[in-house]
DNA sequence: GCCAACGTTGGC
DNA sequence: GCCAACGTTGGC
């Protein structure tokens, strides 16, 4: 385990709920002037098709990290409503793909970092669009973040919903060896708390967890 | 615990 | 704008 964990803190007194996925940082920057969130050269890049325009009615997948000591999918099943924002992200490109390529209704791969086994182990769904994250406003949070002012937030949630376990986890070994899913951002990407999954491998990933045996 | 792969920061 | 130093994620 590395440093994480050590998250855990306070429930965040805000809507939804509590804390997960990508500890942060450290800390507390000194007061420093507003800085615009930065705009990447990501729609042209090698994720320009998580952003491109969708056909009408298209839904997207998605898949997220959390460790389950911070918090699980077991917490998220218990979570009111079984909804939780999805806040703390502080990576960048994380970041826009919440901000900027997820939309309601869209799927999302729940899986399991730092476990044993590391593993998708269900499905939820996103039940609220990007939206500025909170704890980046709170001096007492550990996901303060000097930099992002109202005016001009710095970093992005969405809110997920449970919407199902897998009745067997998908391990990351499993996945590693299967012919189909090399490709998938989770093998290519490392240290991505957020990122896209195809259509074909949202398929192959779910019938396996919902397959018994 | 180690370390690879990145992302970020800051000196110049 | 370059790039080295540093920090973080997360597999192993």
């Amino acid at each position: 385990m590395s440093a994480k964990k050590a998250a855990r803190k306070k429930a965040a007194p805000q809507k939804a709920a509590p804390k997960k996925a990508t500890p942060k940082s450290a800390a507390l920057k000194k007061a420093a002037p507003p800085k615009v969130p930065r705009s990447l050269p990501y729609e042209q890049g090698k994720w320009a098709s998580a952003f491109a325009p969708r056909a009408p009615g298209e839904r997207r997948y998605w898949l997220v990290k959390s460790e389950p000591g911070v918090f699980s999918f077991a917490d998220l099943l218990a979570a009111p409503k079984r909804t939780t924002c999805w806040d703390a992200v502080r990576n960048t490109s994380a970041r826009n793909f919440m901000r900027d390529g997820m939309k309601t209704g869209d799927l999302v791969l729940y899986y399991h970092s730092n476990a044993e086994p590391s593993a998708v182990v269900g499905v939820c769904e996103v039940v609220r669009e990007g939206y500025p994250d909170e704890s980046a406003f709170d001096p007492s949070s550990e996901y303060f973040d000097a930099d992002s002012v109202r005016e001009t937030p710095m970093w992005y949630m969405v809110d997920v919903r449970a919407v199902e376990a897998f009745v067997r986890p998908v391990t990351l070994p499993e996945i590693k060896a299967t012919a189909a899913l090399q490709q998938m951002a989770l093998l290519k990407v490392s240290r991505l708390s957020v990122v896209p999954v195809t259509p074909s491998e949202w398929e192959i990933v779910r019938t396996m967890g919902m397959r018994k045996g």
